[in-house]
RNA sequence: GGUCCUGUAGCUCAAUUGGCAGAGCAAGCGCCUCUUAAGCGUUAGGUUUUCGGUUCGAGUCCGAACAGGAUCACCA
């Protein structure tokens, strides 16, 4: 129970809330009145005051009343006067309680009853204070919610116009575990999470604009695709059925295009059984969008447009900070193949080395480990993380990927084994990816086979054969441009996190033996 | 999963060679009618993550577990 573990203050703040009950005051009432937020009525304020200034009055022409609700985030009590602050939405207001105003039965009973931490709803006079403060003079106050638990201690100082902010809350495993503390006590993480709002709806309406349709596809399928990822699994009882939680939206995506849904987008979540890290979460959102009649150099330039209109929306800027670099994400992007970023970075030619054997001799060289039975579009890949991935600062189209690594692209043309595909680099991480899809159904069914063969020695990383798929593509799909992009890379690009955690609300955390045990006693 | 680092009051952090576990904020009490990191005085607050070991004595050394962080591996 949450009463046994009270500490000393939190038992203190606990038999306050019974006190108040006790004496008819309801600590957490059903009804509350607000009337303007803490920016409206500072703004009502304002502008009365411009009025009576315009019009060479010292005093308002009337008095600015206002309801306001909020928590309570710092209180000063002077005896015979208490400022506080209370916050919302908007920001935060100081309060005044006055002796004068409130009587000395009042302003003990705001003392007294109030910590920091609770709501109020307080209604009075907006005026200026002597230093310069827009205030609410109290008039009439009570509580709407009492806090048991208190906030971690945060205080604000403006030194120079500049907000500094003392020992806060930093502590990664209270942040993550219980995220209401840190979006209440932090106001620049919920800023992040404003930010991120704000660019999934500049995504959607990018591509609504463009006559996309926004669909929604299984979470749960029995074969699982799209992508080279382990899934997790679970199980339909009563059809007892195994089923994958999808690591991609693709195929689904695809066969709505074979439907004549010909501009089609999805954002929702992906899952992947894979090691966490800075960069991955088990499951992350993802935007995947098909465009018909287009190929993957349509799709870049589509890109390079959508990125920067949604910074520009959600920033005002298409300049960002990240990781120490300022990235211009005007357009038009770099576009670099691998095949002459490795000549550049690597001092490799890939098309000398026509086969895994060849072109493993030459990592062996490099010092760079591989499995011996990598397929050449792995050791490609192994190079380009080593030498080319980490100098793709500015925003860069690295492109023409090997065949044997990208089963659902579509070949450059005369080129067998190269495949038109992309993907966006910014600050030497991947954004997205995207290719020419593959249309020509025996083509898919084959390569699928090949991936069934090339991974055969390990089992976790077979693409499973989607029979259904090659199907839908057997009834003709237009040539078509795909798209992917993790949104939460994105949005730690705009806010210049470094941390997938950090633009997550509830990233994952190993579960604690508080939470084991609950679970074991819900089973019972 | 490997390696390294971290875990002390509600929060942020100290604690000398192994020798009485401390500060600021938050909290309680007193004073204070324009404060804003309010101020002054005062009081309380600890299973030093957990379990075990070494030692006369462990926050400190050793082992294990748990959690977090960094990094590597994995990851189109």
């Amino acid at each position: 129970m949450l009463q046994d573990e009270f500490n000393d203050i939190e038992r203190n703040r606990y038999e306050k809330m019974l006190a108040l009950r006790e004496a008819g005051i309801e600590p957490y009432p059903t009804r509350v009145i607000k009337t303007h937020t803490t920016a409206e009525a500072i703004a009502a304020f304002e502008s009365a005051e411009k009025a009576a200034q315009a019009a060479g009055e010292s005093a308002l022409a009337e008095p600015v009343k206002a309801t306001l609700a909020g928590r309570l985030r710092a209180i000063r009590n002077m005896g015979k006067l208490s400022f506080a602050h209370i916050e919302d939405r908007d920001g935060k207001v100081q309060l005044l309680f006055r002796l004068d105003e409130l009587g000395a039965e009042r302003l003990a009973q705001f003392v007294n009853d109030f910590d920091l931490g609770d709501y109020i709803e307080t209604s009075g006079e907006m005026f200026r204070t002597r230093r310069g403060e827009v205030t609410l003079q109290v008039m009439n106050f009570k509580m709407i919610a009492k806090a048991l638990l208190v906030l971690p201690a945060d205080k604000d100082e403006v030194v120079n116009g500049e907000t500094v902010r003392h020992s806060t809350l930093t502590d990664p495993e209270i942040r993550f575990r219980q995220r209401y503390v840190d979006l209440a006590v932090n106001p620049e993480v919920r800023e992040t999470f404003k930010v991120r709002a704000e660019t999934v709806k500049a995504l959607r309406s990018f591509l609504d604009e463009r006559s996309f349709v926004e669909v929604e596809t299984p979470i749960l399928q029995p074969v699982y695709g799209g992508a080279a990822a382990k899934p997790f699994t679970t199980y339909h009882n009563q059809l007892k059925q195994e089923l994958f939680l999808r690591i991609s939206f693709e195929l689904y995506l695809k066969r709505l295009v074979v439907g004549g849904i010909d501009r089609v987008y999805e954002i929702g979540r992906d899952f992947r059984n894979e090691g966490v890290s800075f960069k991955h979460n088990p499951e992350f959102t993802q935007l995947e969008f098909y465009m018909a009649y287009a190929d993957y150099l349509t799709i870049m330039e589509l890109t390079e447009q959508m990125v920067s209109e949604v910074a520009q929306k959600v920033l005002g800027t298409q300049i960002i900070r990240f990781d120490g670099h300022e990235i211009d994400l005007t357009p038009p992007w770099r576009r670099l193949t691998i095949r002459q970023g490795l000549i550049e970075q690597a001092g490799v030619d890939i098309n000398d080395y026509p086969t895994a054997e060849a072109l493993s001799a030459v990592l062996k060289e490099k010092g760079i480990a591989h499995k011996p039975d990598a397929p050449r579009g792995k050791l490609i890949g192994l190079l380009m993380e080593e030498y080319l991935e980490p100098t793709l600062i500015q925003p860069t189209f690295l492109m023409d990927y090997p065949r044997d690594i990208s089963p659902l692209a579509k070949n450059v043309p005369g080129d067998p084994n190269t495949v038109e595909r992309f993907e966006g680099f910014i600050a030497g991480v991947e954004l997205c990816n995207a290719f020419t899809e593959l249309n020509d159904p025996i083509e898919q069914q084959n390569r699928f086979i090949e991936m069934g063969r090339a991974y055969a020695s390990d089992d976790e990383e077979r693409h499973p054969l989607d029979e259904d798929f090659v199907r839908a593509l057997a009834y003709g799909m237009p040539p078509t441009g795909g798209f992917g992009m993790g949104v939460d890379r994105l949005v730690m690009f705009l806010t210049g996190n470094h941390n997938i955690r950090e633009v997550i609300l509830f990233p994952h955390l190993r579960s604690t033996r508080e939470e084991d045990e609950e679970t074991k006693t819900d089973t019972k």
